[in-house]
DNA sequence: TTTGTGTAAATTGTAGACAATATGTATTTT
DNA sequence: AAAATACATATTGTCTACAATTTACACAAA
């Protein structure tokens, strides 16, 4: 009753960021240390390790005496994030098609082929974790250390942000899923071919429809951003 | 005052930060819990919630069941370096520039002031953190909290290999800081004057003057990379 | 009614002790 | 003598309990 599982704590470390990416656990919320440590049956210390993990992260913000906080998206983090994407997204496509290694290109491979699974059988979460996992292997296949962090950032508000404009009767949204989806099998191709320029092209391109996506959600309609309960806003 | 002094814990939070960017605590070696603890006059706790944070901002590598272990450089980390630099630097400096608050500004003078007292004075590890804040408040006005983390990881090792390549009795050193000392003063003016352009430029031509040093050094010698021993050979 | 204060409850922060795991050494066996 | 295993030791991981800080509420005074 050891083995099997990777140890209670890092069980919740990965539980807690699939909740947070999922919006299981919403921008803004607090979260409740005493809680937390006794759904996933820890105490609370190792507890309190992981939050600080993940606040080294940037899942989540640290108040002093105030608990932790799920990151929380404002408008501006709509725009810096629009800001950020084109650049990274190129550039981390460009570097994994130079160094990408081939059991990585396997691994990518069989992520999407469960991606068009999950599309198929209209899973929500289960696509969206696995187009993160699929964009997580790209910036694996990177393996630049320096812009790494950045991109799980923007991997991170990216799957939040995708989680939030999801609309099952917009019949154009399935439309372009399967564009987005035959782009990753184009990424594929295209990191096995070793050929850098055209995949930081694609990076582009299939940045620029989620971006469309985005944009007709959040300009009528506006970002829901829960705020949670905290007292007096700093700043 | 109600926080005359930041609680022991974040103290030791920001002194093995200080410590790793000086290489007082070398890239590879690993870190002492106990010895730690009784350092900073904490329980082990608290310092191995220090420990996570730092792990989660990539200043140390957290191995299970061994410890901690200052973020390794290798060689293939200064070429990782040596891609991602230049486009971040150029991209935070240019949104510094549109986003630079007055009180930010007056921050960046202030330490402007110390950096060239620490040159002046030869205060080498003093010199390399104020240069190393310096370029922290820049991240800061660019306000962008998707380019931070890498832009911050950057400036880890920034500090870190510029540390490594000090040497006193070297002239040409000297006139090279006397040079980027006057690019600070001018990163001062253009973020000022709101010049994007001329401050991305500038952010260019900065990093091109630090590659061209570190190169010197890098290609004839070779990095100097301390290993590190699994805890028990330290002392 | 409003505002200020004091106390109580709840939540976060810390400490010390205990359990689990890995490493090093010594002894035994081939 | 060399290798493998078992034991001893050291270090990491976790838990329970306690201290400190903050928040909420009640009550009193203006």
């Amino acid at each position: 009753m050891k083995q099997p599982v990777k140890t209670k704590k890092s069980a919740c470390l990965d539980d807690l960021r699939r909740r947070i990416l999922t919006q299981d656990l919403e921008p803004g919320v607090y979260l409740d240390e005493m809680q937390l440590a006794e759904a996933y049956d820890i105490s609370r210390p190792p507890l309190r390790e992981v939050l600080n993990q993940l606040a080294g992260e940037e899942y989540v913000l640290l108040h002093k005496n105030r608990g932790a906080q799920v990151m929380p998206m404002t408008h501006k983090t709509l725009r810096n994030f629009f800001v950020a994407a084109p650049m990274l997204y190129a550039a981390v496509a460009r570097l994994a098609a130079e160094h990408a290694s081939r059991d990585q290109i396997a691994d990518l491979r069989a992520i999407q082929s469960r991606f068009r699974c999950a599309i198929e059988q209209g899973d929500t979460a289960e696509r969206t974790l696995l187009n993160q996992h699929f964009h997580a292997v790209i910036g694996d296949m990177a393996d630049n250390e320096y812009l790494a962090p950045s991109y799980r950032r923007l991997l991170i508000d990216h799957t939040r942000i995708g989680m939030s404009f999801y609309n099952p009767r917009n019949a154009a949204l399935g439309e372009q899923r399967a564009i987005a989806a035959d782009q990753h099998d184009d990424f594929i191709r295209l990191i096995d071919a070793g050929d850098a320029e055209a995949a930081a092209h694609l990076a582009v391109a299939h940045w620029e429809l989620s971006r469309a996506e985005i944009e007709n959600f959040a300009t009528p309609v506006g970002l829901h951003i829960p705020l949670g309960h905290a007292p007096n806003g700093s700043r």
